[in-house]
DNA sequence: TGATAACGATACGAATCTGTTTCGTATCGT
DNA sequence: ACGATACGAAACAGATTCGTATCGTTATCA
């Protein structure tokens, strides 16, 4: 994205923000082209399907307007994928179950819409036709919380909450597995409540009989 | 698909199967059509970018050989994505844990390949935009080999290796997403031999000490 | 040999998308 | 008021795709 702001110092003075001269660039615009996208993404379902003339469409803002602003359609993309950068969920830390289903549950849905799974499943769909954007997701927007899931998981180790002989990749890729698997399949029809809450104690305490 | 044969009978003959006239269709274009469709389906990430004349590039045949055979690209893929059916694996059915093992092996690599991977993340991808596809594919391909699972999973708890409040659906997303998810990300890279084995163990006996 | 139809190659019109440019208008600081 | 810049709308050339049509060629049968 483009600076709006310039710093200017002066002797005298702090820095201080100031203005370029000319009509500021809308910020609704900018939401709306990014909240566009990341909706086209997910419902055309790749970035083959994002067209910057849809873009403008759905965003009701000029072809001109997005091109001001990114050069061309990958560059869009790579910062409405950014957009997603969210503060990590904050976590009880009472046991590994509850932090995980916390985990688990901010996995499939976020803020009660399940535009993320959408977006990771099309990123991912996309991955070798796009490395460059897929591999700026996973390190920007998807690796930060893998490892506050990985991080819980080694706690759990080290407080004996889990077997030390735990695979963390494993576990890691079973639950977010069940999850995104389970969310996308059933699209936006039901998604139980307590499903997180029972991928993680399936995980926890297996299937077998004890 | 078309027929390529006619049904002919006489009144002292029993059903005789003859041929129209003229040249016959090639075998080995109808071959090179499914294959090259269900490969551009898989690396271009979607039902968008399998084209038409991509195919027939990639085939080495005219549009007007696939044009002839089916009347449109969407058609094209049903049939594509119809002959993956394919026999059931063979399970051993000494444990649940070993035929659980196999079904997760072929979930995640079928003859050496991962292309079943990525045709499934692709169709279900585009599911939203091609539903008729997705409907097709679920129930003509991905739900038959469910249903094994499924049974597998019922016969586990009635000979008491599953608890019997399983909840059997559950298990089947953890296994299957894991799999699917892992090859998915992995690309082309290392896939362990054991990784299913040890989705499988894990959801068996879980991660918590015992 | 002749009839028939599939074959690959190629061209086509209609439609769509990209990225650029031009237009007149709107919004800012001075 | 004036300069500067962003705005949406529209037109544009070039590329790509779809589905059709038209070549001359090839395979099969009678």
């Amino acid at each position: 994205m483009t600076e709006t702001t310039h710093m200017t110092e002066t002797m005298a003075d702090t820095a201080v923000t100031t203005r370029p001269p000319g009509r500021p660039r809308s910020e609704r615009a900018d939401k709306a082209i990014i909240d566009a996208t990341l909706a086209l993404l997910v419902e055309e379902g790749g970035v083959a399907g994002v067209t910057i003339e849809a873009v403008a469409a759905r965003a009701c803002v000029g072809k001109t307007t997005i091109y001001r602003r990114w050069p061309n359609k990958e560059a869009l993309i790579i910062d409405a994928l950014a957009s997603l950068k969210e503060p990590q969920p904050e976590l009880g830390g009472a046991s590994v179950r509850d932090d995980l289903i916390s985990l688990a549950k901010v996995t499939g849905v976020e803020k009660g819409d399940r535009r993320r799974v959408g977006v990771y499943w099309s990123v991912f769909g996309d991955g070798d036709k796009h490395p460059e954007l897929h591999r700026r997701f996973m390190r920007d927007v998807v690796e930060p919380r893998r490892e506050v899931m990985r991080s819980v998981l080694r706690g759990g180790i080290e407080k004996g909450e889990l077997r030390p002989d735990t695979d963390i990749e494993l576990v890691m890729w079973i639950i977010t597995g069940a999850i995104v698997h389970r969310v996308k399949a059933y699209g936006a029809g039901p998604m139980p409540d307590d499903f997180a809450e029972k991928v993680v104690d399936t995980v926890l305490r297996g299937v077998t009989p004890r």
